[in-house]
DNA sequence: TGTTAAACGGAGGCTGCCTCCGTATCTTCG
DNA sequence: CGAAGATACGGAGGCAGCCTCCGTTTAACA
């Protein structure tokens, strides 16, 4: 199937041309609406027809993914940098402060951290994957400089993260967040409670590791 | 018959009745399908016509409110029962980890929570109310003996909880939550910021006293 | 028992989701 | 270039849920 056997044709014109078409219109759409936006508003907004939407993106988090997978990176790329702060905790904070930022920033973003959190959608696998290597890695920079307890998982603070978020639409939420998310850094310097008990593993695994 | 000049006639006993019927086979089917099940099957399982639901609760929210008003104000009563506890952040505690198993027995509990946390429902004017003034009671008695920070507002503790409640459906997420309900409560002890940019880096109380 | 206000229930209009397939268009090859 | 075949297009249509409207039924009261 390798060698000249190179079935792929070249890709056709206009198929290229509407699925950009259709990314265009769906960023649009998905961060004026919202994600709960009709993917029909979408295909017309894009001129093209229910059906090649449906073609290209078989699911509405397909869609979703496409459009929100340069956001993602994005934020996991600011972990990277803040990996060389001096002070690893405050790192931690100011990243999260970042988050923030991002979601008030992007419209459907939150949503896009919800497909991220919760499971079973496309953005699932590569976002979770990504802002929990992202959040790992200054979680544990913490967790070694003995700064910070070691049992939380970088998937309990994404979720944690994502929960103080939530509220993004209400009046002061950036506010509120801001300061949650302070109270709850300042948290992560307790020493755990069962330090007699199993203070095995640096970082917990995660309760469960899902497999879409 | 007690007040003659109450024109109101004795409402209809079948009215009564189907409503009765109504909140009872919504209270099944959210609890089994979230907030989001079909109206339509309520209606049916209730035994009446989808207009009978709607006559009596004229959109989804008020239906959601008449069943979850009970549950909101149990979870508040145990606040109140709380308060009597003689460590009172372990009281707040105690309270946030019976919050979490309220949101894993009920099903659509969860939504009736989000209701509470957002705006501009039914729901939002009553559980907002009392859950805010529950959570404020323990928090106020924490602050008062010196043990927590003063500067997180009822409001901001109800939507960390909710927040960490959110991913209610993901496999592990009752251990998840309650860890970290725990680090969030471990840095409410800290003090603020605000006074001398010295931030406790060690807790001052004895914070990893805890049983349970 | 008759009158009448109130409640019933479900048909029907609407919107959005998604599938299916006849038609149109592009790529390739002679 | 032009035909052949592969590929993509688009929207009709089936389905489901939301909600309204109104002719019919029924309980309360006299």
């Amino acid at each position: 199937m390798d060698d000249h056997t190179d079935q792929t044709r070249k890709p056709r014109a206009d198929a290229v041309r509407n699925r950009e078409r259709v990314l265009e219109a769906a960023k649009l759409v998905f961060n004026a609406g919202g994600s709960e936006a009709s993917l029909e508003a979408v295909a017309k907004r894009a001129g093209v027809g229910i059906g090649t939407l449906y073609r290209h993106f078989p699911t509405r988090e397909a869609l979703f993914e496409a459009v929100y997978r340069r956001e993602v990176e994005q934020l996991s790329e600011l972990a990277e940098q803040l990996k060389n702060a001096k002070d690893p905790v405050e790192a931690l904070r100011r990243w999260l402060r970042s988050g923030v930022e991002f979601v008030a920033t992007k419209k459907g973003m939150m949503a896009a951290l919800a497909l991220a959190v919760q499971s079973g959608s496309e953005l699932h696998a590569f976002s979770f994957e990504r802002l929990t290597k992202a959040i790992g890695s200054l979680l544990e920079r913490a967790a070694a400089a003995g700064e910070m307890r070691a049992d939380i998982s970088p998937e309990d603070l994404l979720r944690a993260f994502f929960g103080m978020c939530y509220v993004h639409d209400q009046p002061g939420w950036q506010a509120t967040a801001l300061r949650l998310l302070d109270v709850f850094v300042d948290g992560l310097r307790v020493p755990p409670p069962g330090k007699a008990k199993a203070r095995g593993a640096k970082t917990t695994k995660p309760a469960a590791k899902r497999k879409r």
